[in-house]
DNA sequence: TTATCATAGCGCACACTGTACGCATCGCGT
DNA sequence: ACGCGATGCGTACAGTGTGCGCTATGATAA
């Protein structure tokens, strides 16, 4: 802006015409911070992300972040409780099983609706109220189902933990493959003949499968382990319910 | 050391006694690299690696490195995989199932046994010799049992997925808490409280499980759902072997 | 032995990171 | 109208990954 002709109210000038036609920028806000961080996460990935470009996304300075967040690792925290604000929990009507197996399937959805974030499941333990929002259904739902106490405890864990490994083991390859600029079909491309550059025969069963592991869809194994699982489940279940 | 009274030949001099009684350095190689970086994660952790850290370890300087790494990412897979090197894989006479879940043990085990690197499973995928040779075993063992191909691939994805989120469970916590500086009992206390701030009854369960979900040994757990897994992997081969 | 030459190691520089500090400014309660 | 606490921001600092081009090294050819 021009120096001051005749200087107006500082505050209110400045704050409503923000250097182009912007609007009138509301406080920031915890809320604010993460939406925005995950907005620019999804666009450019995790590594884009420093206080500087995400104070640049939502007009400010990046030291006033630090205003509302105590450091960049709250922050991320934060960022990764947020994705889970979108699991939605079932019914309590619905059976125990078909039930655990819908949150499993919602909560792997809502990580993987933000691919790039998704990778911070793998940096960052997060324990925040949508998380733990998820962590209590699923250990009511079992105890209510029958289970002990001990194994609703395993079985929450076994779930959760399943889940976030075949998340990162979808999405990191994918991740950087695009980064290097392949398509997939190079990469699978690219992957035989690293196989095939190495001492031949030590890998032959790789070498067959390596379609198939890259080749299909990656809800398919995961809902095949899902379902292996919630059978071993009700194994359990069965033998504590009514023993020997 | 006193500045020198009679020069002597530098090189030598200077070869032989690195500052102190250091021993004439070998050459850089890719594998000193590696060892030298697990070696300085194991006592720092992962955030503690610098390209210079490194180099200082190595005794070198941080350029150096990158005549034999192309950049630090390069460095990280490598040394993921390297991690993996310790996994034992069974002999083929054993029954696949216990094999399975040997084999499962013995890659649960190499991560822990690092357990600041093994946090890089959670941001870099890991195809390397190591990997790939354990991905092979598993996937051999599965079609030799009578697994179809789909299956076997769909079970040894799923069962390395389960086997990476448990570890990363167990470590990042762990970590987390290590670099706040609580003992575990601190910070079960600590997060009693939290759970009690929050709107007290939103998570009634939760409260309650609290002290199974951190205070048992992580093995159980794993086990738990590891031995539900291969409970479901023995159904659906049963059901492939003899249809209906 | 001497000359040659690829290669390994390194000093410097650059753009960029997270964040502590202290000042300027704001909006609210009297 | 007047303070006063909360918020925004300019500056600065130590530390990051890594490209560039020089130098020393150790193997090979003459």
């Amino acid at each position: 802006m021009s120096p001051a002709e005749h200087p107006p109210f500082l505050g209110v000038w400045t704050d409503t015409t923000e250097s182009d036609g912007r609007q009138a920028r509301e406080p920031l806000s915890r809320s604010r911070i993460v939406a925005a961080a995950i907005r620019l996460i999804d666009r450019n990935g995790v590594d884009e992300l420093s206080m500087r470009t995400l104070a640049q996304e939502l007009g400010t300075a990046a030291t006033s972040l630090y205003r509302h967040v105590h450091n960049k690792g709250e922050l991320l925290d934060m960022t990764v409780d947020a994705l889970m604000a979108e699991v939605e929990l079932p019914p309590d009507e619905m059976d125990w099983r078909t039930g655990m197996r819908t949150v499993a399937l919602s909560f792997r959805a809502a990580l993987r609706g933000h691919p790039k974030a998704a990778v911070l499941r793998g940096t960052r333990m997060a324990i925040g109220p949508n998380t733990l929002r998820m962590m209590d259904w699923i250990c009511t739902r079992l105890l209510a189902a029958g289970f002990s106490e001990e194994d609703a405890s395993a079985a929450s864990v076994t779930l959760v933990n399943y889940t976030v490994g075949c998340v990162l083991g979808d999405v990191l390859p994918a991740q950087e493959i695009e980064a290097a600029g392949y398509t997939l079909d190079q990469f699978v491309a690219l992957m035989h003949g690293r196989l095939a550059a190495l001492p031949m025969d030590r890998y032959p069963t790789m070498q067959r499968m390596l379609p198939m592991l890259l080749g299909h869809h990656h809800d398919q194994p995961f809902e095949y382990g899902l379902d292996a699982l919630l059978d071993g489940f009700a194994l359990r279940r069965a033998a504590a319910v009514l023993p020997d």
